[in-house]
RNA sequence: GGCGCUAUCGUCUAACGGUUAGGACGGAGCCCUCUCAAGGCUUAAAUACGGGUUCGAUUCCCGUUAGCGCUACCA
């Protein structure tokens, strides 16, 4: 049953409840907030109050999405004539059988101009429904995290249903350590889904999928012992196919030797006497045919009667009404034997839509065992990526808003979202053994962080700068925060960054350091000596310290440079920190005073050494 | 081995038969500047190869090469 409520405000925006399934009306019954799709509902605003009509179709094919339908013949709904907007309708309608079924409304409303005739939009609901299924045998990598965020901005751009889906049907190698870790993951990117379910939890399902499967002949008992050496099948000139001798046996014999509790896997029978090609239209990589010949006869049911991946896949893919499924380029020829289940259960396949996959540099597909934890998510957070570059970035391998878009919001995303955005090569995840992440990544997390507001930085910074083993005020974070930020590329730079604002001792430095441009030791210890001499009267803001610096520099006859720079490094412990004033300000004149006399005591350590120290 | 997929600067990508092949990151240089950043400007850098089709191919077709994927009782 489809409860359909359709409110009609100003903008024309539809709600709809769809608890068209069991499981879903059992779990969690969802209200979906549906942008109209098609048009531009001229209905919106200036017509506040008119009276329209509203008609509500079926719409046989979904290509909604692409903006091209036809409306079926039955008509679900007809509103009264005049009706007012704002007001409130709710009516049912049937199960929706086919996650190809979309429903349109037609919205009529006099003429703007007010006399002659109505005006007519139209704006439609899919029942969009999309996956993402990861299986917990690893941490959540970040092509899996492309693969989720692609899904949920598709699902999104198109009011569709974000399904999470753990596909946790190989118990052998299922830890609950991957599961936290993938959940930890899809947390911190912080995109939500709306329906969840563990594949474990719908074996009877499965089951009786394979077993109505196997009542049309289409599937039958292997009882080949398992194989170990996995080599032997494949070292023939061709294809292996099936193990001889087993599609042949008579119903009788299986049925005999399953009741003796041999053991068997459940294989599906490719067709072989006709050989045909299996095909489907992939949104990505277009039309893909593969001939029956080609297509060995893969297991269902395996010997413990767990489903494999293919048959959990498929019959859940079904039940759940998926209507696209947006997954990695890996199991583009899975495909075609998903194609084949479908088509034994009579159960209309998606829509597909294969992604390039993310491959290290050396052009392999990422994987946790050969490249470590640099692709796992959590090591971006880890790190100090903000999730919402990780996503912009991870979005920008394998798709293109195909402008020159390269920072984009997560609001930018969902509208820029499309399968044709989707390209077909590969993309190279750049990073390196000195360098985990790619320099893109970085930098466009640098802009993130740059177009952060102080107060939410200072924030984040926390406990990167607790991490780095400081301990810091959140008023002083604050404080420190906009000097730091747009010198900081990830969040836990600032332990590198902010140091001498944290520590009581500076760590160690070279007396050399001290030394100006164009000077030398002697003049840095003038420079400091006027410091000392200076700083006490005076007022510790931008201003009242680089004018009583810049009047110091010119009554020495040395360059502001050359005036600043000492200070700095015995300040802040080293030549390259954040403008001088600045930072004095934070540190506060104590702080500062104590640090140049400690420079001072530096360079009379040094004496010796002074005069042999040449200019540079 | 069999089957499938792919091929534009180092990397991510744009150009859906006609462009001086565009942008971004990274690199180099210059400017700005109290250092470092940030910012601005400039610059080097690509259509894998060979055949067609076409007045014209990055773009369409075929082949070669290379890479990737699948070929499990993993997903």
């Amino acid at each position: 049953m489809v409860l359909l409520a359709l409110c009609l405000y100003g903008s024309l925006y539809v709600l709809v409840q769809f608890p068209a399934h069991p499981e879903v009306r059992a779990n969690r019954p969802k209200l979906v907030f549906a942008k109209p799709l098609l048009g531009q509902s001229h209905l919106a605003g200036s017509h506040q109050g008119k009276l329209i009509r509203l008609e509500v179709f079926f719409v046989e094919r979904h290509e909604l999405c692409d903006g091209q339908f036809t409306i079926a013949d039955q008509q679900l709904f007809a509103s009264p004539y005049p009706m007012e907007i704002g007001a409130e309708l709710v009516f049912e309608l049937g199960y929706i059988h086919s996650p190809h079924m979309a429903i349109i409304a037609r919205f009529e409303a006099p003429r703007r101009s007010g006399t002659a005739g109505r005006s007519s939009c139209y704006t439609g609901l899919f029942m969009l429904r999309v996956r993402f299924a990861p299986s917990p045998t690893g941490f959540l990598h970040i092509g899996s995290a492309r693969t989720f965020i692609f899904n949920w901005l598709y699902a999104r751009r198109h009011g569709g249903t974000m399904i999470l889906r753990i596909d946790d049907t190989d118990i052998e190698r299922n830890t609950q350590a991957s599961l936290d870790s993938i959940f930890e993951g899809l947390n911190w990117l912080g995109l939500g889904w709306d329906e969840q379910y563990r594949q474990s939890e719908r074996l009877e399902l499965h089951r009786k999928m394979a077993a109505a499967i196997s009542q049309k002949g289409l599937a039958y008992r292997d009882f080949t012992p398992a194989q170990g050496d996995e080599g032997e099948k494949s070292r023939s000139g061709t294809a292996w196919l099936c193990n001889p001798g087993m599609r042949e046996l008579s119903r009788e014999e299986s049925d005999r030797r399953a009741a003796a509790g041999e053991l068997f896997v459940l294989r599906y029978r490719v067709p072989r006497d006709a050989v045909r090609d299996i095909r489907f239209s992939d949104a990505v990589y277009g039309e893909q045919s593969k001939s029956t010949a080609d297509i060995e006869d893969f297991a269902l049911l395996r010997s413990d009667g767990t489903p494999t991946y293919h048959l959990a896949s498929c019959a859940d893919d079904a039940d759940l009404r998926i209507s696209h499924i947006i997954r990695g380029q890996d199991h583009l020829t899975n495909t075609f034997k998903h194609v084949l289940i479908f088509e034994a259960t009579g159960a209309e396949p998606p829509r597909f839509a294969h992604l390039p996959l993310l491959v290290a540099p050396d052009g392999t597909k990422l994987s946790k065992r050969r490249h470590g934890p640099v692709v796992s998510v959590t090591t971006y957070r880890d790190a100090g990526f903000l999730s919402q570059a990780f996503a912009n970035f991870i979005c920008l391998l394998g798709w293109s808003p195909k402008d020159d878009r390269e920072k984009m919001s997560r609001q930018d995303l969902i509208d820029a979202f499309s399968l044709e955005g989707i390209n077909k090569s590969n993309a190279v995840v750049n990073f390196t053994e000195n360098d985990p992440f790619d320099p893109k990544a970085v930098w466009l997390n640098s802009q993130y962080i740059y177009a952060m507001p102080a107060e939410e930085l200072a924030e984040r910074l926390l406990p990167f700068v607790c991490m780095a083993g400081f301990r810091a005020e959140p008023g002083k974070m604050l404080a420190v925060t906009p000097l730091i930020q747009e010198r900081i590329k990830l969040l836990r730079d600032v332990g590198q960054a902010a140091d001498f604002f944290f520590l009581d001792e500076l760590p160690p430095y070279d007396a050399g350091e001290l030394i100006p441009q164009k000077g030398d030791l002697a003049m840095a210890l003038r420079v400091l000596e006027r410091a000392r001499e200076v700083l006490p009267g005076t007022e510790f803001s931008h201003q009242g310290l680089e004018e009583n610096l810049r009047a110091s520099a010119s009554s020495l006859g040395i360059k502001a440079g050359q005036m600043f720079q000492p200070i700095r490094v015995a300040v802040c412990g080293r030549k390259n920190a954040p403008p001088l004033f600045e930072t004095m300000a934070v540190l506060g004149r104590d702080t500062c005073l104590k640090r140049i006399e400690q420079a001072i005591q530096k360079i009379h350590e040094n004496e010796p050494r002074m005069n042999a120290s040449t200019r540079e």
